[in-house]
DNA sequence: AATGAATGAGGATTCATTCAT
DNA sequence: AATGAATGAATCCTCATTCAT
């Protein structure tokens, strides 16, 4: 479920073999100790309980309780990127991409409420993860509808302002549709958002219909 | 800056001037000192000190902590619905509202950063107030959406998903454009969401070029 | 054993009576606290159960346990002048006032040996305050010589280098008299040291003797 | 800056001359972390990490934190009896003696602040060594004084009451003009502090002027 | 000899809430 | 209505020490 911290600054790199087990057995515990806790009401010795581990444990790896909350923000990142990567990875063209894109990161959502709670959470515990976690997508969306557009399989556009607006759309529906009822079925949801990423609100003149993919 | 917080459960009715005076107080001071340091961080003494009042004078008004959050945040809807409303009034259609309306939000974030805080707060600290916040205004869009399609003025669609999609662009884009960078060009930054909440993404054929406005 | 500690930034000023009663509990607990068992093993739960209070009634009238400590540390400095001065007053000149002195700044530590041992571990908690502590006797006791010297009473020299041999005189004496062992004869200390402070270790000329007082 | 603690019980013997290399920067070490940051802010872990070695080092060479620092109070008297030693061996007097003797203490404390530091921590951490080593002092200094009474060159007294004043004068003449300020000039302290021992503070009789030495 | 991971008792501090005045 | 003193549960974090390698 998380990654191995390494190459962040927020965990101290063990030197052993057993080190590092202890620090994925600390992150795997933390995830679900802030998640199905939060931050605020979750507690060192939950994580530490959790992981079969003492207090003491924690501080050799992490300075605080912030810092393993950071690690694990930046984690989360890594793997919701991989997921959608994977999935996105075929995809002919990025409005292809798009329509993919959203459902995957419902489905993502869906099967790692945990994850979607803790990033959230990162918004008021630590302002600076969640930015530098949702400017990382940004970053790369931004990248993607420029060259997308380049090939002129999307219109010309403010494209960092486009992955912004993308972005928050994701966020809102998994909040929707994933946490708060996941009753709904994904793959309506993810055409019916496909559509208005693809087509916007504007009525469709008859005579010029659009097809996702020519 | 606060509405009175009256008509909710979560204030005690004050039964004179003076009360009703000193409740105002109490709002006011806790928009500030939430705003500023986030829930977690704010404490009763805060705001009590900051409305010049002592702090058992809190209880004589709210229960609790949270009780006030809430009531702040209920605050937060009203003031935001109402500024909304008065810029999309006079809008000849959806599509001009819908302009109109994401750069009214923007402006609205800018001009009042710690309500948009407190509300995004919610999130993990009143998660019903939250979505209670969240649910009107997504009602009224799906509304709003609604007609506008009976009227032919967009395209059909599932007009519930769609508000929730707009709401989060507005959201990130308020995040993005009004908190984390207040310089960007206000009326650019709503002419390219509205252009997207219009047209989506897709090419535009030359030979049948959308219009913002028939 | 305390006095108020009014006057000092160091404690929180009460507004009430209860107030004022209750934070001279705590310094007089902590005093004993602080006393027996030496700044880094004493606790604030002990001060507290002492005093017959809660551990969150210490927070109101101190910001830690530090600042409870330099307010003791400020007592005991008003509380051994206040001591020493009422001694000395009556000396009919230097001479006499600094026998009589030395025996009774002896006499003082014998009967608060606590206070004594709190003052000397502020050298290492608090520096500043146990400076500030000597700086004032060193103060006061330069002026005094310096007088004393004008009227002829004393050699010339230099006063305040002298007021700092004379405080050293008197701590180590009161460490070794007082602290570690105190079963030698007051009066013999404070005659012997008397004679040193007041004739020095120069072999007496059987033809010169020196007197008190002339 | 710190001998070997060889010969006493405080440190494990080395075996080795690589155990005995490793020993010496422990000591080394911490003097300097001790010295800075004092025995209750220092930590093993900095002693080490300023020795370039490993936590579990330090358990192979001392039993506790308690047990360096007492191998350094001693390496401390042995240092400091040596300068002193060292300044007075040729001193033609006792009243001469202390004239250089004050002087060189001061010097000392100057060149040794940590060092200094560390043993009046020492009162609080380790009353016992503490007090040894101001009674070796004491010893030495009380068997001078007396021998030098025998031989007419002070008068006579209580010699030992006589030693711990004047290890008070140099002890606070070390706080006031080594720690707390070091630019006053060290010849003109060491003349001040050798007139007031020698001579006391009684006004001189014009006519029966006291010599330093004849 | 040297290492460094693991331990866990211990204590300061916070602050929402209560209540007597 | 308003005040402010009193409460105490709750928790983060420290660090000397142990031990397996």
């Amino acid at each position: 479920m998380a990654a191995d911290g390494a190459g962040s600054e927020n965990a101290k790199a063990p030197k052993t073999e057993r080190g590092r087990r202890t620090l994925r057995k600390l992150l795997d515990a933390a995830a679900l100790e802030f998640g199905e806790r939060g931050f605020h009401e979750a507690s060192i010795a939950g994580v530490t309980s959790r992981g079969g581990l003492s207090i003491g444990t924690f501080y050799v790896y992490f300075d605080s309780k912030e810092a393993i909350f950071r690690a694990l923000v930046e984690d989360m990142g890594r793997l919701t990127r991989a997921w959608i990567g994977d999935r996105i990875k075929g995809a002919p063209d990025r409005l292809t991409a798009e329509r993919v894109g959203v459902t995957a990161y419902i489905e993502f959502v869906r099967q790692h409420k945990n994850l979607h709670r803790i990033v959230t959470e990162a918004h008021s515990v630590a302002p600076d993860a969640y930015r530098a976690y949702y400017e990382t997508f940004a970053e790369a969306y931004r990248r993607n509808l420029e060259e997308a557009a380049a090939r002129g399989e999307i219109s010309d556009g403010d494209h960092e302002e486009r992955a912004w607006a993308l972005i928050g759309i994701g966020s809102f529906l998994g909040w929707r549709y994933a946490i708060w009822s996941d009753d709904v079925d994904i793959a309506e949801i993810g055409a019916a958002a496909g559509d208005l990423i693809e087509n916007g609100l504007a009525p469709r003149p008859p005579f010029a219909p659009r097809k996702a993919k020519p």
